[in-house]
Order: C-alpha cells, then sequence, then structure tokens
DNA sequence: CTATCGCACTGTAGT
DNA sequence: AGTGCGATAG
C-alpha cells in the first residue's frame, strides 16, 4: 500500500475509506493536506479516472499545490482532475451552460468594486439617500441573501424581510435588489455570489445538466469545509446525491469566514445529511511543539460551538511564547525586526522561516519600515493586491469591455481614459438615449450622429472603432498580442510612460508586470485556450496569493494577515498588534458567536508556528493619520499564563495622556523617512540626494509631508547643501506658506 | 469639457 | 493617510 507510508492510523483510513460519505475533523497541522493528496492519488492508482474527481479548495493556489503534489506521485493523469476554488469550478461550468440562466458564455465577472459603483449609481437614480443606503451595507445584505439562496423575487415577497429591512430604516432594499439583479443580468455580469446562487439555479431548474455533472463527478472532496456557506453546500449536496462519494475535510476550530455567510453549522449538522457518515479525527500534530499546541488550547478552550476534540503533540515542550511590549506601532516594528535579526545570527534562520501575522492589512507599515532599515528582505501578501491597482483594473476594463459590450462598469472606467473629450455629461446623455430607445449603451455607439453632433459624436465614433478594432484582435491573435496592443493603442501606455511621478513610474512598471503575466500564460503549454478571454476568465477569480511572482529570491520574511495565513506555516511567527480594538475587532465583540470566531482566528494564527511564537502589542498607534492609545487585547489574558515567558506581562498604563504620549513618540520617530505606503513593493528608497540639485529649484513643484503631517504642494524655493548632499528645502506651499525641511525627514513627491 | 482644490469619509477579513 | 467627490475656475 504505497499511499499509506509515514501515516498514522485515522490518517490511513482516510485514504482508504473511498466508498460513501467521509468527514475528516483534521486539528491544526495534523497532515490534512497529505490525507487529500494521498486520498486522490490512492483512488486514481484504483483505476478512478481523473476526470471523475472533483477537488474543491478555498484558494487558486492550495489548488495549484495540491495538482502538483499530485502529479508528482500519479504522473499526468493528474491533469484531468477538476481541482479548483468554488468560484472557479462553477464559473467554467457556468460558461459552458450560460444561455440557461439567461447569460452568454462571455459573460463578466463584476468584482465588490464593480458591485459597489454599480449600487451607487442605482441608489443615486432611486433618489435615496446614500448615507442611510450606503452600497456596502446594502451589498452585504444582497449578498447574504443570495449566499442563502434567496432571489429577489422571493426576497421581495416576503414581508419578513420587509419588516426587517424597515426596522433597519432601509425599507428600500427589495427593490434596489431587484434593480441590481436585472442590471447584472443587462451587462451580462455576475457578481462572486452570483457563480453559486446560478450554479444551484442551473442544477434546480435543468436536471439533465445536474445529471450530467452528477455522473462526471464519481468522487468530490471538499477542503476547509468549515469555511462553505449554504449556497455552496447546497451545490455538493447536489452533485454527490448520486454517489454519495463525497469526502469533507475541515476544522470547526479554524472556522474563520462566518462574516462572509460561512455557516459553522454546516460541519456541526453534516451527520444529519449523510446518515451513514463515517466520521474520522485527525489530533496528533506534527507541526508545532508542545507549549504552542497547548497555549492554542487554551485560547478557544472557553468556545460553546465546537466539535469537542483534543489535539495533542509527541513534540517536544520547546520554548515558552514570548511576548513584546511597545509603546508605539513604529517601536512594535522595530523589536519584531530586532527580534528577527537576532535568530538569524544565533539559529540560522532564514528571511523565509518567519512570518508577522497581523488583523488587519492596514498594520503592515511599521514592519515594513524597520525592516527596511535593517536591509531585511520582505514580501507582503494580500493589502491592495496586485489585481485592485487602478492601472491594472483601467487596462483589464478594457479587455473585459472589447469581449463583452454590455459591461457597463468596464465601459464607464475606460470610457474616457485616457481623455478623450467624452465626459460625464455625455456619458449621462448616452445612458438616457439607451434608456430611452430601449437599448444598450454599445447600440448608440453604432450610430452616435443620431443623438451627438460634432466633436463628441467624432469623439464617440473614434472610441466605437477602437473597441471593435480590439475585438477582432482578441479573436485573432494570443493573449499576449493582443493585450500588448491594447495597452498600446488605448493609449494606457504612453500616458503612463509620460508620468514621470514616482507614481506614475510604478504604475508603467505595474501594467508591464500584467503584460509579462499574460506572457506567461500565453507560453504556458498547459493552457489549450491561448486567447485574451480564456485569460481573462481565470483573472477575475485569482486570489491575493496567486500575484505574478516576478522576482527569484524567495528568502524573504512574509507579512500577511492571519485570514491569509490559513493552511501556512513558520519556523517562527509573530502575531502583532494585539491591542483591544484591534484584535479582537471591535466589529466582532458584539455577540458571543462573533467573538468566538475572533478567538479561533487568534488559535489560526497561533498554531502556523512551528517552532518560536512571539507576541506583541503597543500602546499608541496612528489610525488614519491620527494617534490613539491602546489597551492591551483581552487576548492576552486568556491564554494560559504557565505557557508564557513573562506570566505578568504587562501593566495597564493609566497615567499617560494622549499629549504626552504624542511627544514621547515624536521623540522616538523623527528620523525616520516615510514613503507612501503603496509604493513600497516598488520604489525601495526614496533617496533626496539624486532626485535634487539646487539648480532645479526655479521651477520644481513638489508635495511634501513630514511624519504624518501633509504640507501639500509647493514650488521649491531653495535647497540648502550639507556634505554635497541636499540637507535643507526652503518650499513655498499652497497652503501653509513658506517653511524650511529637513529632507532627510520627509516624504516628497514631484509634481 | 477638464483641471484643480478643499472637504468629507474611511474603520476586518477575501471569492 | 489616502481617496473620491463636488464645486469652481479656466
Amino acid at each position: 500500500m504505497k499511499y499509506l507510508e509515514g501515516l498514522n492510523e485515522p490518517q490511513q483510513r482516510a485514504v482508504l475509506h473511498t466508498e460513501g460519505p467521509l468527514m475528516v475533523i483534521a486539528g491544526a497541522g495534523s497532515g490534512k493536506t497529505r490525507v487529500l493528496t494521498n486520498r486522490i492519488a490512492h483512488l486514481i492508482h484504483h483505476g478512478v479516472d481523473a476526470f471523475n474527481i472533483l477537488a474543491l479548495t478555498f484558494t487558486n493556489k492550495a489548488a495549484n499545490e495540491m495538482r502538483q503534489r499530485i502529479e508528482k506521485m500519479v504522473g499526468n493523469e493528474a491533469r484531468n482532475l477538476w481541482i479548483g476554488t468554488f468560484h472557479s469550478v462553477f464559473a467554467k461550468i457556468l460558461r459552458f451552460e450560460a444561455e440557461k440562466v439567461g447569460y452568454t458564455s462571455n459573460f463578466s465577472i463584476y468584482d465588490t468594486d464593480d458591485s459597489k459603483n454599480l449600487l451607487k449609481t442605482i441608489i443615486k437614480e432611486q433618489n435615496l439617500d446614500d448615507k442611510i443606503y450606503k452600497p456596502s451595507i446594502v451589498l452585504h445584505r444582497i449578498s447574504n441573501a443570495k449566499n442563502n439562496l434567496v432571489s429577489w423575487q422571493e426576497y421581495i415577497s416576503n414581508p419578513q424581510y420587509y419588516e426587517d429591512d424597515k426596522a433597519f430604516k432601509r425599507p428600500e432594499l427589495g427593490k434596489l435588489y431587484q434593480i441590481y439583479q436585472e442590471r447584472l443580468l443587462q451587462a451580462n455580469a455576475m457578481d462572486f455570489d452570483d457563480l453559486l446562487f446560478n450554479t444551484n439555479l442551473l442544477f434546480k431548474q435543468h436536471l439533465d445538466v445536474l445529471h450530467k455533472y452528477q455522473h462526471k463527478f464519481k468522487y468530490i472532496l471538499i477542503d476547509e469545509f468549515q469555511d462553505t456557506n449554504y449556497a455552496q453546500y447546497l451545490i455538493i449536496r447536489r452533485l454527490s446525491a448520486v454517489h454519495q462519494n463525497i469526502c469533507v475535510v475541515g476544522d470547526d476550530a479554524q472556522s474563520i469566514y462566518a462574516f462572509r455567510g460561512a455557516d459553522i453549522g454546516n460541519i456541526l449538522n453534516f451527520e444529519k445529511d449523510y446518515p451513514d457518515l463515517t466520521v474520522i479525527r485527525l489530533e496528533q500534530n506534527y507541526r508545532s511543539t508542545n507549549n504552542i499546541v497547548q497555549a492554542a488550547n487554551s485560547v478557544i478552550a472557553k468556545n460553546i460551538a465546537q466539535i469537542p476534540k483534543k489535539v495533542w503533540t509527541k513534540n517536544e515542550a520547546g520554548n515558552l511564547i514570548r511576548l513584546l511590549k511597545a509603546t508605539s506601532d513604529n517601536e512594535e516594528g522595530r523589536l519584531v525586526a530586532n527580534a528577527i535579526y537576532e535568530d538569524k545570527v544565533q539559529y540560522g534562520y532564514k528571511n523565509s522561516d518567519f512570518a508577522i501575522l497581523y488583523r488587519t492589512n492596514a498594520q503592515s507599515r511599521a514592519f515594513e519600515e524597520a525592516l527596511r532599515k535593517i536591509n531585511i528582505k520582505y514580501r507582503i501578501v494580500g493589502g491592495l493586491s496586485f489585481y485592485q491597482r487602478k492601472e491594472i483594473k483601467d487596462l483589464i476594463a478594457y479587455f473585459r469591455y472589447a469581449v463583452n459590450q454590455k459591461d457597463e462598469e468596464a465601459f464607464k472606467r475606460i470610457i474616457n481614459l485616457p481623455k478623450r473629450g467624452i465626459g460625464d455629461t455625455t456619458v449621462a446623455k448616452l445612458v438616457v438615449a439607451a434608456y430611452e430607445n430601449k437599448t444598450t449603451i454599445w447600440n448608440i455607439l453604432e450610430n452616435p450622429r443620431q443623438v451627438f453632433s460634432g466633436k463628441t459624436a467624432t469623439a464617440l465614433e473614434d472610441f466605437r472603432d477602437l473597441i471593435k478594432s480590439f475585438t477582432i484582435l482578441i479573436k485573432e491573435q494570443d493573449a499576449y498580442t493582443a493585450a500588448k496592443e491594447i495597452a498600446k493603442q488605448s493609449g494606457i501606455l504612453k500616458e503612463l510612460y509620460e508620468d514621470k511621478t514616482i507614481e506614475g513610474l510604478s504604475r508603467y512598471e505595474n501594467v508591464q508586470e500584467l503584460l509579462n503575466a499574460i506572457k506567461e500564460f500565453t507560453d504556458n503549454p498547459e493552457n489549450t485556450d491561448k486567447s485574451l478571454s480564456a485569460f481573462l476568465q481565470q483573472v477575475s477569480l485569482l486570489t491575493l496569493v496567486d500575484e505574478p511572482a516576478n522576482d527569484q529570491d524567495n528568502d524573504k520574511v512574509t507579512l500577511m494577515t492571519i485570514h491569509a495565513a490559513k493552511g501556512l506555516e513558520f519556523k517562527h511567527v509573530f502575531v502583532v498588534g494585539l491591542e483591544e480594538n484591534l484584535f479582537p475587532s471591535p466589529l466582532m465583540t458584539e455577540t458571543r458567536a462573533d467573538l468566538e470566531e475572533e478567538r479561533r482566528l487568534f488559535y489560526v494564527a497561533i498554531t502556523r508556528a512551528q517552532k518560536k511564537l512571539t507576541l506583541s502589542y503597543a500602546l499608541t498607534r496612528y489610525f488614519y493619520g491620527k494617534l490613539n492609545t491602546c489597551e492591551p487585547s483581552r487576548f492576552l489574558d486568556e491564554i494560559d499564563k504557565k505557557y508564557i515567558e513573562d506570566a505578568n506581562p504587562y501593566q495597564r498604563i493609566e497615567n499617560y495622556t494622549n499629549t504626552n504620549l504624542v511627544n514621547t513618540l515624536r521623540g522616538q520617530t523623527q528620523n525616520t523617512t516615510r514613503i507612501a505606503k503603496s509604493n513600497l513593493q516598488h520604489v525601495p528608497q526614496y533617496t533626496p540626494s539624486t532626485d535634487f540639485r539646487p539648480s532645479d529649484t526655479k521651477n520644481l513643484r513638489i508635495g511634501m509631508q513630514v511624519e504624518h503631517m501633509k504640507f501639500g504642494y509647493g514650488k521649491v524655493t531653495a535647497i540648502e547643501m550639507e556634505n554635497n548632499q541636499p540637507h535643507k528645502a526652503t518650499i513655498q506651499f499652497d497652503t501653509v506658506g513658506e517653511k524650511t525641511l529637513l529632507l532627510s525627514f520627509a516624504k516628497l513627491r514631484i509634481v
């Protein structure tokens, strides 16, 4: 039995139990991935056709990793497996069957920004107050409905929803839901939730289609089952109804996505839906030291909603958990960076052995600065993801619109970008004309002279012809050739190239990076369809961990949110920002269930560590440029003290006033050179010395900020040198008048 | 129609 | 701190 080697008894049972429903409760670090991959390899080895296996994961990265591991074990056959995220697998199926749910196969996928923008437009049109009907709240409510498979028709006809919304002063929500869905359909677009909703619709209304896929997927595996929502659960229940060979793997203790509709009940109630279910528990942890395992257990011990189990390990006790106490976020950064440095020297750890985990993306700044200062390489996972950058979205909007001319959000993005003399007024007229003639904007563009005249009409015609040529380009050329041409001919590349500011430079590089990614896609022999629309189909579902890896140097410290860290492990993990109102998040302390989820998040963070764990907090922190005082997190009190190095770790500081802290902080941070967060990865170090010469001063306009104070824009009138280096600059600001500032303190932006 | 400026708002996680 | 929006001037 080749796929059982090195597995413990319950792991072996999980691999061998191939027929009938199976639930594996896999504690943190219990070798879950190994079980999953060995199981699939075992199936294939015993004659199951890879075409008949469906494996659903939560990130594309997890899917790729699984595919690679299986490929190593069983060879090329692994290529025929269906492995992917829920969204990507069912988007693929929906493209095949699009007509059956009222779409065409070139439908666009709206991301959250597109959805919010669309809702914003609708809310405005309906003359509703956008302070009460905030797009994010409306979208959240609609998303909840869809995840529970409530259509807009049901939503409107159910008085309960109306009463609920009325109680929250938002009686028009049902109407908004209806209009939103109608607009999406009109735009031939689906949002993320529609991918699951429409898959359910498809399977419910077209039994022949359901039967086809039921027959195809004889073996179904779900990873991270604790994070599935109702819509996802129903899909897999339908798909597995015939063969019943469904294997779900999860850990209720690591359920951290209830906020977006994941239902811990799925795992707790699975037995009811599958009476002859086999349950296997993997409780032995192979990853972490005993201290880490026990500390993690103590964190969630008080939670009520959980399956009773005991994660244990044979590993050594290991170090106690360290606690770092800082007075400011910057100091916290320095302490963590120093600890990393010491570990590297003392134990020979590599950069890639470390991870810094935080609750919110905005916390990364202080750690980036501290690491850069002592020349430790790092990478940030997530944050403003590559595909969310404006310049990337702009270019992709061109692709989208050339593929699907009904895509209104893409249209709005590109119609006047770069500037071509088609402003808001013209767009508004277009929308009205389309509405009055009961047709699409694209149809009006076909013959704009019926509505417009002169310059505007010519501009619209030019735009139309441009898009038409792009559509042909996409049909006839491979993705890379088409994308490169579109970037050039649209004028996006030129506009960015001419922008010589730091930001402009990095934007230009980003676009090049996107083109490189498309080239990789085109050159990859595994991709049979090399068209740009094929690339587009996968790009809209890419997750933060799938960004183009353009550098070979992988020895870097990893900075990311705890959510993004699920499934990963590192020798030394830093869980930072352990402050009340940050972690736990104030949005998750209202109900017991919320707080329990937040505790599980802490549990996930702790259990990423193999050898060492360090926790840290700061007593002051900047939010939106304002200094706030913080208290240590209640979570620090909840860990069993005997696993912490300093059992009486902190004193709550009460005598500090805000002013004192500001002054302390000023004293500590005055020498830092700050760089815009968004530029960090692309502009490693800004050096005034190379960019400034006294002779430049006459016409140099710069933006400037010192510490957290923004002085705005102004004209440089004099630069004072010291040791042949620019030292001080005198600037006539538009807003605050003339100031002389030390250049080493400042972040500068040339405009 | 576009560019610029000041103001208001933002406040979790990610497909 | 960063961004997006609306008002205003050009």
